[in-house]
DNA sequence: GTACAGATTGAG
DNA sequence: TCAATCTGTACT
């Protein structure tokens, strides 16, 4: 796991590793196989300064408790009742700021460097319900490829994870982790406003979410 | 115990 | 544009 992303990438600035996480793969381990997303699209929350924050004003709650570990952890909560967001928490121990993952690009050939698959491993096929239906040649739009990852709740579920990964740590774990990716150029990155926030008067405005320019994997333009 | 909002999503 | 869906949180 040479290239795996080490404590020292996480614990840096909320906002600086939100725009380096573009371009970085998400290594997701089940059984024998492995799932691979390279990050697209990601939103900064701010700690106590940060009125879209959970972590508000030093709110502490049991949902938020996990924003609080240093950085290179997940913190992962369900929203709207139906859907887990993936946030991987930046700073130093016990600074509530952290990044969301909004969308991720799934990686069809297993092409992360230094990594050999033991005889019998495999990746995981990229499956999706109208190729699994095999059914009349013209794919309905809902069924696309793109339409599995580009967005925090859909990445999720294609990523497979849930509450079991609270708390995770993406530096040592054995299911979950981040490799060196692609180079993002500066001017390949995009920043706006955050999605879905509008109640947090001033702070809504701020340019905290993240993109690479023209990546049909970003979940909105 | 009850009420209610929410870092989303897909259908209409 | 709108409702599904359920946990955490703040109340009574």
């Amino acid at each position: 796991m040479k290239d795996r992303l080490k404590r020292e990438f996480y614990t840096r600035d909320t906002l600086l590793v939100a725009k380096e996480l573009l371009g970085k793969y998400i290594i997701r381990k089940i059984a024998k196989r492995f799932l691979v997303g390279k990050i697209v699209e990601t939103e900064a929350y701010i700690g106590p300064e940060d009125k879209a924050s959970h972590s508000y004003q030093w709110k502490i709650t049991k949902r938020n408790l996990a924003e609080f570990l240093e950085g290179g952890h997940i913190y992962i909560y369900l929203c709207y009742g139906m859907y887990w967001q993936l946030n991987i928490t930046t700073s130093k121990n016990c600074t509530p700021e952290c990044v969301l993952v909004r969308a991720i690009e799934p990686i069809n050939e297993f092409k992360i460097k230094n990594v050999t698959l033991p005889a019998g491993r495999q990746e995981l096929k990229i499956s999706t319900p109208a190729s699994a239906g095999a059914s009349a040649g013209r794919q309905n739009s809902k069924f696309k490829i793109r339409n599995l990852t580009n967005g925090p709740g859909k990445l999720c579920d294609w990523l497979k994870l849930d509450k079991s990964f609270y708390g995770e740590d993406l530096v040592t774990s054995k299911r979950i982790w981040l490799e060196d990716g692609e180079k993002i150029l500066p001017l390949q990155i995009i920043a706006t406003k955050r999605i879905g926030i509008d109640y947090a008067e001033i702070w809504k405005h701020k340019p905290w979410r993240f993109y690479i320019k023209n990546n049909p994997f970003v979940s909105v333009e």
